[in-house]
DNA sequence: CTGAAAGCGCTTACAG
DNA sequence: CTGAAAGCGCTTACAG
């Protein structure tokens, strides 16, 4: 490895100098900057980060942290959504990132070495059901900036930025309903499998409902499935039989459950969106070469890492800046799979 | 940050005690041992890593290289699923992995400064599309050990995982003769646009066709279209109206561009698999959520991955190791796009 | 404008 | 078995 000194011998001044050179300070002779200079590009001199970070207590990379496997294909687009925002920030700040997986069934890999190890300046949350205390209290102790993304840990220590799901779960009633639907049902995912977004989502629902005078019990008509296709496919099922009357519209809490939904409704001989329509949640699944285009929820992925790592980047500058908090909007994306039910009844004459 | 030195003033032993204890050093009584790593627990200590990396040349930190874009969908595919292999291979060799796009677009982004800062100890290239000359020499001169996964650089010194794509492109065509296609289509990419693999499908397929005895040209057959769905439209639109008889089947050399292509077989009036077969290559297609199940050459991405890492924790354990270079079998998979044409003309007769 | 000194946190010989 | 010394590559005061 080239290192200062070998620049410094070749160019017959100190390894100081070089230093100074390399750091653009402005205390250095022109004749000897460009002397220097000169044997850095023959030499190909790049200072090593090692001794940087040694002195100074960064290391210009940020973490990565999540649970979401590389190969479960819905949720990857959500975190490489995201990610290409978070890079782009990167890429502003000169800053690289290490990616670190927090593999959800195999507890015994030490997700946090590298944090204690300080291989990063601090670290960027994704996906993590619940925020653990743990990892709190090792931030804490390790004074490493944490942004989480996608969640609101109650801490008031840690940043966050999150989309309002509960106002993304109301107006996607609003649009359902403002079509002629009166009998929506809803497919969540149980709340001990994910965190609050997906039940804030639901009391969207069932609060739009409510203030739109539905005089229906919406318990009845929401679902709650894992991510398991076939779960899905069989509550759906089972479901539709107790739905009386049958709902004209679903809405799914994400896109990922959507294909799985539309098999079950159509095994039921519902046709989408003739019999029922469809909306979903997330944006991507439209992206999926799915057989139809699907109204539903576009969440601001590359926004949300883009200010994740801005935050980040403001708590490293300057550690113990009071967190942020930021809620981004999801706007409702109409689909061909979100039409007027076949009867309308009059309702229509409700305004809007 | 908690250092050796504070562990070891709170033990009463010295900081070089400390790195024993935390090293698993044989040369330390008992009763230090049991006493120094009391505080090392009290205090959460846990070796930074500059000061070891400074020492040792080394980060345990590999590089990955690849000018896929997060957001393009379908390629991530390819590189989400190398990822996975990669990153079980560096759990098993307690190494981290730092993200690295280098932009197809943006040039002016230094992709090698993480390499120069030697922030890494290897790098692994995916979807280059030629491996540059620049990025080589620079490996050489900085001894940075390399992997290349899916291109075969000519350098003797750069060891390299691919999958024999050449016997995939032959055996998929022995594949559609064998269920009674005799005119068949074949669907590229520029050789411009991306490495020999591609060429080497389509060398595949041509050499097939002359071993099983087509009479015909394959050259009317042959499309080359680059990423955009709408060049591949037009150009599939334009090639169908040439080729006399048109083709039973369809091979396209990539899955990305399978739905397309059936967009615009299926806009010339043409049904698949009714009246056209069509084949993809990679394997994610399937995975899509796409309309139709579609037959596919299955790229062992994870794999790939894997091999690549192992071989590059080989060259960084000792550099100097000979250059590496190993193919990889593509499985046919079979699938409903691909079935008997129509009418087959006593072809059945060949035997196989 | 330039360099000698000290130190960042660690490890690796070398003495004792 | 334990510690003092030197050094990894760099930067930051401090002298001159």
């Amino acid at each position: 490895m080239v290192t200062q000194k070998d620049v410094a011998g070749k160019a017959g001044v100190s390894f100081i100098t070089v230093s100074r050179v390399i750091n653009g300070e402005h205390n250095v002779k022109e004749t000897t900057r460009i002397k220097v200079q000169k044997v850095i590009d023959e030499l190909g001199y790049c200072p090593g980060f090692a001794g940087k970070a040694l002195n100074s207590g960064k290391c210009n990379t940020i973490a990565v942290l999540t649970p979401i496997p590389f190969d479960e294909d819905m949720r990857m687009f959500y975190l490489m959504r995201v990610l290409s925002g978070i890079e782009k920030s990167c890429r502003e700040h000169d800053t690289d990132i290490l990616f670190c997986l927090s593999p959800e069934k195999k507890k015994e890999y030490d997700y946090l070495r590298p944090y204690r190890q300080r291989k990063v300046d601090g670290i960027i949350c994704i996906g993590l059901k619940d925020f653990p205390d743990i990892l709190l209290k090792e931030l804490m102790l390790r004074k490493l900036p944490c942004v989480v993304i996608g969640d609101r840990p109650q801490d008031k220590a840690v940043s966050w930025v999150d989309t309002d799901n509960y106002a993304a779960g109301y107006n996607t009633v609003r649009e359902i309903w403002k079509r002629g639907h009166r009998f929506i049902a809803f497919l969540g995912i149980p709340s001990s499998l994910y965190n609050a977004n997906v039940t804030d989502r639901e009391n969207g629902f069932r609060q739009a409902l409510r203030t739109l005078g539905s005089s229906e019990n919406p318990d009845e008509y929401i679902i709650r499935a894992d991510y398991e296709p076939a779960h899905i496919k069989r509550l759906i099922a089972e479901a539709l039989k107790k739905m009386i009357p049958l709902p004209t519209a679903l809405f799914c809490s994400t896109d990922s459950a959507v294909p799985a939904a539309v098999e079950a409704l159509e095994a039921a001989g519902l046709r989408v969106p003739e019999d029922i329509s469809v909306v979903g949640f997330d944006g991507f699944i439209n992206k999926m070469y799915y057989k139809l285009n699907i109204a539903t929820n576009l969440q601001p992925l590359p926004e949300m890492g883009y200010r994740a790592a801005e935050i980040l980047f403001e708590h490293i500058e300057n550690y113990g800046t009071p967190s942020v908090r930021e809620i981004l909007q999801v706007p409702f994306m109409a689909g061909a799979s979100l039409a007027a039910p076949k009867s309308t009844s009059g309702y229509y004459t409700h305004d809007f």
